[in-house]
DNA sequence: GATAGTTTCATACAATAGTTTGAAATGCAA
DNA sequence: TTGCATTTCAAACTATTGTATGAAACTATC
């Protein structure tokens, strides 16, 4: 046993392969001839298809969030009392984005696959996904306590579209730069993140339209 | 010919289903069952299963929007020469939104569907999608009219951030609502539609912070 | 009502999927 | 070395996939 390279091998393989393509279009197949190793690997070292896409997402997953949670203690801890919020959804948005638009190759397919994974539900990886948003309360509680005035559906509103913007910056941000005709910068990560925590701060704090006015617009005028 | 019922059965069972499990997960035989049709009935009507796809796709596309244009151009209209920016975001979520969280069911497919086609990129539509961005052009153009005094740059990434929130929030709201303990109203439609206006109307015409200085919220005058 | 054209149907086909198998190869302790 | 457990391998297996086929059922025109 020890290394078990065999294993690490069609991990990263299939963490590639997945960083590219659907879940549906890569077969087992695929992943044992990228990993140099034979088919039935596979099932001998995970057990089947759905165990190892299952461990290969709790093992990226608990990655990034120690990641996060290392940056918002950190802010917690350098905000004393009172942490600010920006620095909070920095500590969000920052190693995601670091990991997807930044130079290491190696984190960016990590990251492209887990941003696959929170979106193509295929069922091992459901599962996983339904029943742990602990992390995610993690940062609901940072936020309420950075932010005590505000009333509690904000912040979740708040967090919801922090996420958003997260996932559609690291899915899409092609997509993006062909629109803009290479004007958005997409090489600045920090100026990226800086973004989207502005724009993640101010749904946090500010005051959105109550349900009565606004009107659709067919009823409108 | 004439009504073409098993045509627009298979189109609507496929739509169905694909607005609830991934692609690759739903099959030819799932749809045919769904549809209460023949096997054979998709490859004779439509040739093959990707171009049911596509068409599936195609179609839902030109409907949403239509629906969108319709409510850009009355926005235009009412505002003159210058155009509400709010107004024209809303004419981009309030379509999406209504579909997907609004009370009408069939709808609610046709929405779901195209919120995994735009994020699950599989081969026939990865092509319809990555060609046609006519309808985003149109309305950052919509956007930059509105905005003359604004940096594109901003522009774009507030477009970009909008459909993020849309996207999220059709994909997503079962989580938010969990996170939330149900304290987020999902069934407030036009508040939810509002709300993501706001934000995006923020991200749109706030100054954001270059890569060096991150500012905190209240920097904004 | 016979006929030509269209549509539906049960069924078969070839390809590919994930999984299993049992033998060969390897590593390691005695 | 011998012996035993682990790991690798080529091959086969079963199920499911999308697609193709040809007969049957239907529709509408003459």
């Amino acid at each position: 046993m020890s290394t078990d390279l065999t294993r690490s091998a069609i991990l990263t393989a299939a963490e590639q392969l997945y960083a590219e393509r659907s879940f549906g279009e890569v077969s087992l197949r695929d992943i044992v001839a990228a990993a140099g190793v034979n088919l039935a690997a596979v099932n001998y070292h995970f057990g089947s298809k759905d165990e190892l896409l299952a461990e290969l997402f709790l093992s990226r997953a608990t990655a990034l969030n120690r990641e996060r949670f290392a940056e918002l203690k950190a802010a917690e801890a350098a905000g004393g009392g009172r942490t600010e919020p920006r620095a909070i959804l920095r500590a969000l948005a920052g190693p995601p984005i670091r990991w997807c638009l930044g130079a290491d190759r190696q984190r960016s397919a990590a990251a492209r696959f887990m941003t696959r994974a929170s979106v193509e539900t295929v069922p091992p990886i459901r599962k996983i996904v339904e029943r742990d948003i602990s992390h995610l309360r993690r940062f609901a509680d940072a936020l309420r306590r950075a932010l005590p005035e505000r009333d509690e559906v904000d912040i979740y509103w708040g967090l919801h579209f922090a996420l958003a913007m997260i996932r559609q910056t690291i899915t899409d941000s092609n997509r993006l730069r062909k629109l803009s005709g290479d004007l958005c910068d997409l090489d600045d990560v920090d100026a990226i993140i800086e973004r989207i925590v502005s724009v993640a701060g101010f749904a946090l704090s500010a005051q959105h339209a109550p349900t009565g006015q606004p009107a659709t617009v067919s009823t409108r005028r």
